[in-house]
DNA sequence: AAAACATTTGCGGGAACCCGCAACGGCTTT
DNA sequence: AAAGCCGTTGCGGGTTCCCGCAAATGTTTT
């Protein structure tokens, strides 16, 4: 079996090579790239269909990568191994698996143990685990106090990107009033004016962003990507 | 000589600690931390004068951890050690940087001896260096067209924390209208209305503190920061 | 099929925001 | 001292935003 490692730190990629080596005894060879695009690259030339994969790298991230990859060959099992327990990978994820694929979605912090597990499960028995340190972040009190369901976070993505209502109606199909009913259930949901004094007014539009940045709803790598998307569809749209 | 090692990843210490043993032969003690807390305690137990700084920690990160050893102990030399090049950590660090010391900023991809020389100088000779690579961050064209000055910063802050106009000019001593005009200057350093298409009109709040983000003029770890400020600002207000 | 409920949409108004214009300092230049 | 320059402040008006109210439309329950 062939697996490939995408991982710009050398020394998290050497980590992985061992843990590796030791998972999984059915590997005949292990190729390593350092960034999304080689990462791309490898996996197309050397027909590989397990991978492990670093989420923030520098110029292509995981999932940009990852959704190339699938888009190839969509039966590939990919481990993303990441330093964040972000909502927002995880979303970013969710948004480009395939049906017919499995993935993993490992902590650095985690133990050599639990990310030799997740080794085997996805790369050799095809099955989804996600780390459950993900599905409570719930430090400082940080998180919305509900999920976010697809139509909000389409409305959020906008939003940060600085678009105004009349965009967001255009470019979502909806109405304006529509669009503003789901900023008031995200400003409920990111818990926009229930914080600090309560006396304070805030501007809603910018605390909703800051809020969904501090509760890992969203991070930078995907409001660099939702840009992109934003410029693509500018572009179609003339 | 005793000097701290203030990091949470397992390999990048025991990088740190091998570069540290060829850098410096006068060592004598290397002491370990795994997160600001920790290594703000060992310091002032240990009277430590010489440390290097991971700055992006779990609870407590680099910055704030060296202003209150540097409250202790102003003498005291830190060398940063840092995955990104954000301006937002070099203007953190120059707020709180006393007069008589010396520090560093080194990027974890720096090669082995340009980590070696940095240790050296900071540690050793008490010298003030920085990375060169962070002064030209402009990858992709995302660099605001201008530094901005610290009173435009001030409000940047503000803005990016939800604050409005009136709360703005109350927190920081100005007028309603100087608070605009600020914010119009920033509107303009950051670029909200130049890229995209012209037809498209922007939220420019949103945009501001969008592309502050994308631009690395502040980052999440600033954004919290600034929001435990305001706090105690409002705390000692009533 | 009727009733109960949820979602979408339009209307309208008050608040906040963006920003041109012009007056008023304070500071430097001549 | 006069003139010139720059940051600050007030005023006013056009836009956008936030959101209550209510009608229309869609969906589930009984």
């Amino acid at each position: 079996m062939k697996v490939l490692i995408v991982e710009d730190d050398q020394f998290h990629a050497t980590y992985l090579q061992e843990a590796l080596a030791e998972a999984l005894p059915e590997v005949t060879e292990i190729f390593h790239a350092a960034d999304g695009a080689a990462g791309e690259e490898e996996a197309r030339l050397g027909e590989i269909e397990a991978i492990v994969m670093d989420l923030q790298m520098k110029h292509r991230n995981g999932i940009e990568a990852a959704r190339t990859i699938w888009a190839e060959r969509p039966q590939s099992r990919i481990l993303f191994w990441s330093n964040y327990a972000d909502d927002a990978y995880l979303r970013g994820i969710a948004q480009v698996v395939p049906e017919e694929s499995a993935y993993g979605y490992v902590l650095k912090t985690a133990s050599r143990d639990r990310l030799k597990l997740a080794l085997r499960a996805v790369l050799v028995e095809a099955q989804i685990i996600v780390d459950r340190e993900i599905h409570r972040l719930q430090k400082r009190g940080t998180a919305p106090r509900s999920r976010l369901d697809d139509s909000e976070f389409d409305v959020l993505i906008d939003l940060a990107l600085g678009l105004q209502d009349k965009s967001i109606a255009e470019r979502r199909g909806m109405s304006l009033r529509t669009v503003q009913n789901r900023l008031l259930s995200l400003y409920d949901k990111l818990g926009v004016s229930s914080d600090l004094d309560e006396h304070l007014t805030l501007n809603k539009r910018v605390r909703a962003l800051n809020r969904a940045l501090a509760t890992r709803t969203i991070n930078i790598e995907t409001l660099e990507a939702a840009q992109r998307d934003l410029k693509t569809w500018l572009a179609g749209r003339r």
